[in-house]
DNA sequence: CTGAAAGCGCTTACAG
DNA sequence: CTGAAAGCGCTTACAG
């Protein structure tokens, strides 16, 4: 069986209480004792329990992250960044891949509280499944889960802007946009008002397409092909994600299509990744590291001192210059 | 406060027990009772501590996975899918990125041995810092940890033949290989034997290049440098990673090399993602989904009854058509 | 400087 | 079919 701090004390010649002060360092103990106790957790190999520590603070250091599946790279990349940061706080990541299954999010939202965690990251849809919960320290990116649940994002009315603009610059008129399922009320929906606005101060007509759930793969090719279809003349899209901005690249060229001198397309995210394997494509850069922390600096606000006065927070975003929008 | 047990009891005027016994769903309780205590629990919306009950059962049904970095493509696909299939069978994921910081990946394993992990899934390096944990259950991805750690690996040996036969078969006379970082021994290291191998068998020289940490972006780069300034007639690359291949593929064109009639090259891994975004890169598929259920096979073979007889497993490549090697 | 006792929220033999 | 008691491994007032 494993060692518990009776079986420490017990070797040491001390009582329980005492090695729990060691422990955790706690009150005052001669150093004659403290080495007697470290001398038996070691000749044991004592391993304290955070189970039950967790469950006596009633404090369980465990933060709770749902993305929709980090085998896409911006929540690779915001997974990475979001446990490293907990880590060095001392916080430990229950992950929880959701697939768009809104079942699997109302279940991993039970289990993460069954499990007392102190905090929760969502990075998915189902606003309403929220609003039970106002008691449980949450934080939201990119999604509106609840009035109660601070929201950060990339500013995406100025990524939105800056994305058109380069568009337009490069002598683009007709432009298209791309953008992920239009029922769901998100912060990237300013993407597209952004788009927008900038299309009419061109005095431009607008157009957007939608993509339902535009972090599967598989889900772009079908509204892409219809963009096509309907508009043979387009000479510029702006994809609100960079994997929409790739296959669309792809399937214009399939089409003949000369990039960027007959079409230019500029993507969203600008992941570590994508710059590295796609540097041509030109895109908005979402400043992942940055977002990461600014989520956990509201988390743990939330957690330590209780609710923090944020609502909503952009972080500001840049242009990655690759050559797929002109080279301006 | 939360409600707890003794709560949802005294409301529906029975014993704490009782209320366990309908969590539960244990030995025999009147219907009329169940309804009385579930009807108690939504009233006052309890919620139970999995943290409690896993102190009393010993069982935790916690799972660790330390992986390098979730931003790689292939560790992000692996780790969906191994908490995916945790999710299904009732465990619960806690993530941890190791960076290759080996000292991280110590304080990794010992937090996760805190919080009474039922076992541990390690896709990172560090021989024998786990030697001393015989007792814990784990299985290790494409890493020799310890004798008492199964490892799951995809063919490497088989990869490492096709991909090195796929380059001699579209008329590649010299060919190199780019693997990891040497120093280690890794089932990896069996793609550059089959590597070896299939040269010797064309009567052909070979020689591999190292890459440091392979799964950190910035590494690639000097190594490619050296390769094509030491060897400006190679004409086929066999990469032993995509992000490796993609990122010689981009140097190389820079030199003027044409892809792929001067230089074939074919990489390893065949995400889902970089198949997707990248088809023109010819590549060694691992099937990440069916080694995620292998390595969790085993896991809860250990977990629940005891160890499993396997001590190492390779999961079947295929080849991945793209262009970048040649048409065939 | 150190220890005995109670309790964190749950479950499970043991009685009845 | 139901309850009182003990215990999972830890920590923290409260005494001394």
């Amino acid at each position: 069986m494993k060692p518990k701090i009776e079986d420490v004390a017990e070797i040491a010649g001390v009582s329980p209480t005492t090695v729990s002060r060691v422990l955790n360092d706690r009150g005052y103990i001669s150093q004659k004792t403290k080495d007697k106790v470290y001398a038996a957790m070691k000749e044991i190999n004592y391993v304290p329990n955070d189970l039950a520590r967790s469950l006596y603070n009633k404090k369980s250091n465990l933060i709770g992250i749902i993305v929709p599946s980090t085998d896409h790279p911006f929540f690779g990349e915001l997974v990475m960044h979001l446990e490293n940061i907990c880590n060095q706080k001392g916080y430990k990541v229950l992950l929880c891949n959701s697939l768009h299954d809104s079942q699997k999010e109302q279940q991993y939202w039970d289990m993460l509280q069954r499990n007392q965690v102190d905090g929760v990251i969502v990075v998915t849809y189902n606003r309403g499944l929220f609003d039970q919960a106002q008691n449980l320290c949450a934080v939201a990116v990119d999604h509106y889960l609840s009035d109660y649940i601070p929201v950060v994002s990339s500013d995406n009315f100025k990524g939105g802007k800056l994305a058109t603009e380069t568009l337009l610059a490069a002598g683009c008129r007709k432009v298209i946009h791309i953008n992920g399922d239009e029922a769901i009320e998100t912060p990237a929906n300013k993407r597209q008002y952004a788009y927008e606005e900038a299309m009419k101060e061109a005095g431009l007509d607008h157009e957007t397409y939608h993509v339902p759930d535009i972090a599967f793969l598989e889900h772009n090719i079908n509204v892409i092909k219809a963009l096509f279809k309907d508009h043979p003349d387009v000479d510029g899209i702006f994809a609100s994600d960079d994997i929409l901005a790739i296959h669309t690249l792809q399937y214009a060229k399939s089409l003949g299509y000369k990039i960027p001198e007959d079409l230019k397309i500029i993507g969203y995210d600008g992941t570590k990744l994508i710059r590295s394997i796609y540097p041509e494509l030109t895109t908005i850069v979402q400043p992942v590291e940055e977002i990461a922390g600014q989520v956990l600096k509201i988390l743990f606000e939330e957690i330590e001192q209780g609710k923090s006065g944020v609502k909503e927070l952009a972080v500001p975003v840049s242009l990655w210059k690759g050559s797929t929008a002109g080279s301006n």
